[in-house]
DNA sequence: CGCCGAGTTGAACTGAATCAAGAAACGTGG
DNA sequence: CCACGTTTCTTGATTCAGTTCAACTCGGCG
């Protein structure tokens, strides 16, 4: 665990929308925690409020809850990209989502408590937040346009056509619940092809 | 149309979560532009990109798209509260999304063009603009988890107990689009209780 | 009165879930 | 390197929720 080493990927997957002061980064570098985590570590329990937003140097992290026993996938992030679960931690509710990792991982993360004080003292740590969020919303926006009436067949063709190294590197049974249908029904579909 | 007038309601519906200073709420003001607007009114056209962002202060708006010829409603959005269609605007590519009133409303508008700017300007109008994209995510976030798994009568259900009033405001149409089904699959739920 | 849009009802059909059983791949220890 | 158990994936038979298409009801409203 080093916290002193600036890696040039956080910065840099950002850099293209927002820029930073140098006081802005140092002051992020001074409260992002690196840590080295295996496969399978739960950066959030279930039944836990996420208090942190992770920054994915190397790895994949899956995000999930539980529907009558089974685990719903609810979202995939790879290496240079953030994850976390704000819905808990906006409505002051556990939101039943498990965070974990599904390949060793290189992970940076940041408590929202000190992330709001960046917000409070940095304008344009702010600016990076709202961006960040914007992103996560568009991508979900589209995910629930998909979901509405969207047949299987064809979100499976979107998800082989936009993120296909996801299907080399998750089990079949992730990607089921993520598409929002049962393994079998991806078995079958993928058979078609 | 009038520009002037300080209404209360749309400062006091983000006053518990974001204080405005004065100033900025004087910069906001000067560029909200108040209108009165019929039903069937069309703010954003499908296959426009929409460039403005809209505070209801009375009156109801819906998003819908058109998918094999079939208008599928996105979302609703009632008095004291914001709508726009942002993944055109951020991705710089017409979603298909188009924004209507299907009830007498009045309607603040302000073009993202000058929201940045005034993003540049104050830093509380940039945290603002960050809580309510949060606000937003958290919502789409919920209807994602709904679509994933649940079944069309807990999602009726759901909507009967957190939004009760819009069954009195919608045609039935607009509703069972928004929940993923068929109008003759509402009217069946429906026939039920 | 007759039209028209909104909503309901019915019958046939279909995509996907469920339940159950196998097959393949994978890791671990001997 | 193989044998074993475990996990992952596939396949089959059945059931079910929801769609589709079509006809019908109801309540305005010109």
């Amino acid at each position: 665990m080093e916290t002193t080493t600036p890696t040039v990927s956080f910065f840099d997957s950002i850099a293209p929308f927002v820029k930073l002061s140098p006081e802005s980064r140092k002051a992020l570098l001074s409260l992002l925690k690196k840590e080295s985590l295996p496969k399978g570590h739960v950066l959030v329990p279930c039944g836990d409020i996420c208090r942190s937003v992770y920054y994915i140097e190397r790895g994949l992290a899956r995000t999930f809850y539980l529907k009558d026993g089974k685990e719903i996938t609810d979202r995939f992030r790879a290496e240079n990209s953030f994850t976390c679960s704000m819905s808990g931690y906006v409505t002051n509710t556990p939101d039943g989502r498990q965070i974990e990792l599904i390949e060793p991982s290189v992970i940076w993360s940041l408590p929202y408590v000190e992330l709001e004080k960046l917000y409070d003292q940095f304008h344009d740590i702010e600016r990076l937040g709202r961006y960040l969020i914007t992103q996560e919303m568009v991508e979900i926006h589209r995910r629930l346009g998909e979901l509405q009436f969207i047949p299987a067949q064809e979100r499976y063709n979107n998800l082989v056509a936009n993120q296909p190294s996801l299907l080399q590197r998750v089990p079949l049974g992730y990607i089921s619940s993520y598409l929002g249908i049962t393994q079998e029904t991806l078995s079958r579909i993928r058979a078609k092809v």
